[in-house]
RNA sequence: GCUGGGAUAGCCUAGCCCGGUAAGACGGUAGAUUCGAAAUCUACUGCUAGAAAUAGCUCGGGAGUUCAAAUCUCCCUCCCAGCGCCA
């Protein structure tokens, strides 16, 4: 949620980001006209309540004298009748208006590239040593800024869904039948990869001096809604019938909610937070991409880092999680670049942020694996988390990133360590596996 | 799931039975005092509207009774104790 005092006094600063967002500036207008409705009831409601109270203390004094009040209680009737009047309206407006101020997007940092759709985000940096098909060369070099760290290769690389079935990984179709599409059940030795990748990414974040923990996998309405915002609600998460329960579609949910409506101290910020958790999206805007194999399902496992601090050093922190997550990348030895994504593909709480991109030989693209975001006081605000400040309580800044989204990244792994008969797992990953090849038959 | 107890401001706590301006410690900020600090004293110390004076709101959440609700009634959430069930 946006500071309703700074939308008020800063309203060019707000139209611009809005525009540059491409969000709909009728909101704001129509947001404006009711806050100014809203505010000049609220002057009139106060001086009926004034009234009122007025007259409730002189009851209350008369009958301590033991006096008549009839009199007096017609008055308070009649002006009760005013309140309930003007106080129905205003309830009215304030809710209006409180829904459409949640709607209203973060401000902009201002090194956010400007775009209508979405292929204007800008190319950070490009590391690693891709292997790339001949005829990919071309969505290679336009995607890595021309970079020539790459490896041509002859014969086109196989994608995941054919190797899962030639190594017996995983059974789609199965999970088909019990659960719909976009789920799977992960076998043997990759599902052995997932967990390692799993205790790799938690033993990586708490070296990092993240407090790594399981959160709970459902959350309640009033932690939601302050953690995400409408789109998410519309687009990707689940609802527990019966239950004021509704399931998370990352960690970052109950990472964010947890300190809903406290105040941290300041010598304890900041505060590095990690979570392991399935991820569970509904995937509503997403019909007919990416439909075979695992990588974007329905139900995924993801380590997300999540980040509480003071406003002045949250951009620093920005940089620390972007890092945290390309050394992940790094280690594991895949190629990727990084971006800066642009204004019209921003979610409403970011005011920047970062996708780390992995290439796919088989699609010939880089695909994103991590999104890194710095959400500034936007969510600390809906969340009401607040510090303990020099001069009062402030909002803290919160931020987020993935550090993997293990789904993916067995894709990318199997994808670019393919050789002809096995998978070459990478070497950070051997002593969680035990093993260092996945080929036929292995179990 | 059952029975009982509880939730008051940053924190601790009074008020509740018996309705009438939410009292008091602690902590925090500023000032006085001091060479400086401690101690002491004074003021301020939630939210909303307002340039301000000021006014309104605020006792876990919601509804009701009443001229008037922290206080009475009903519903809900969470915490504690005991019992029951359970991986």
């Amino acid at each position: 949620m946006i500071d309703i005092k700074l939308l008020r006094s800063d309203k060019e600063r707000f139209y611009n980001s809005c525009r540059a967002r491409g969000f709909d500036l009728n909101i704001l207008d129509e947001f404006f006209s009711l806050d100014l409705k809203w505010r000049e009831n609220l002057k009139i409601l106060n001086t009926y309540k004034h009234d009122k109270n007025i007259i409730t203390a002189d009851i209350s004094s008369l009958v301590k004298k033991g006096e008549n009040i009839d009199n007096l209680k017609l008055e308070v009737e009649k002006i009760n009748k005013k309140i309930s009047l003007l106080e129905e309206e205003q309830n009215d407006i304030e809710s209006k208006r409180n829904e459409l101020a949640r709607l209203i997007p973060n401000l902009l940092a201002e090194d956010v590239p400007i775009c209508k759709g979405d292929e204007n985000s800008k190319l950070v940096r490009y590391v690693g040593n891709a292997r790339v098909f001949k005829d990919d060369i071309e969505n290679f070099r336009e995607g890595s800024g021309n970079s020539k760290d790459y490896t041509v290769i002859d014969k086109k690389p196989v994608d995941h869904q054919t190797l899962m079935e030639k190594y017996n990984l995983a059974d789609i179709e199965r999970a088909g039948k019990i659960a719909g599409s976009r789920f799977y059940f992960l076998k043997n030795r990759l599902f052995k990869l997932e967990l390692a990748l799993i205790n790799y990414g938690v033993d990586f974040l708490s070296q990092r001096n993240f407090t790594v923990m399981e959160p709970p996998f459902m959350i309640n309405y009033a932690s939601m809604s302050g953690a995400t915002d409408i789109e998410t609600f519309k687009e990707s998460l689940y609802k527990i019938e019966g239950d004021d329960l509704y399931l998370i579609a990352t960690a970052e949910h109950p990472l964010a909610s947890m300190l809903s409506g406290e105040i941290l101290e300041e010598s304890e910020l900041p505060l590095r937070v990690s979570g392991v958790s399935p991820c569970f999206r509904r995937e509503a805007g997403a019909h007919g991409r990416d439909t075979k194999g695992i990588f974007r399902v329905h139900q995924f496992n993801k380590i997300e880092q999540f980040i509480y601090c003071r406003p002045e050093e949250s951009w620093d922190f920005f940089d620390e999680l972007v890092k945290n997550s390309e050394d992940i990348y790094k280690s594991l030895g895949l190629p990727y670049r990084i971006v800066n994504i642009c204004s019209g593909d921003l979610g409403s709480l970011a005011a920047k942020k970062y996708d780390i991109e992995v290439w796919y030989p088989s699609q010939g693209k880089f695909r994103e694996v991590v999104s890194a975001s710095n959400d500034t006081d936007y969510q600390a605000r809906s969340l009401n988390i607040r510090y303990r400040a020099k001069d009062g309580n402030k909002f803290a800044h919160t931020l987020n990133s993935t550090a993997i989204a293990t789904e993916r990244v067995l894709v990318a792994i199997m994808e670019n360590f393919q050789e002809d008969d096995y998978i070459k797992v990478p070497d950070v990953l051997v002593p969680y596996t035990g093993f260092s090849r996945i080929g036929m038959d292995d179990i």
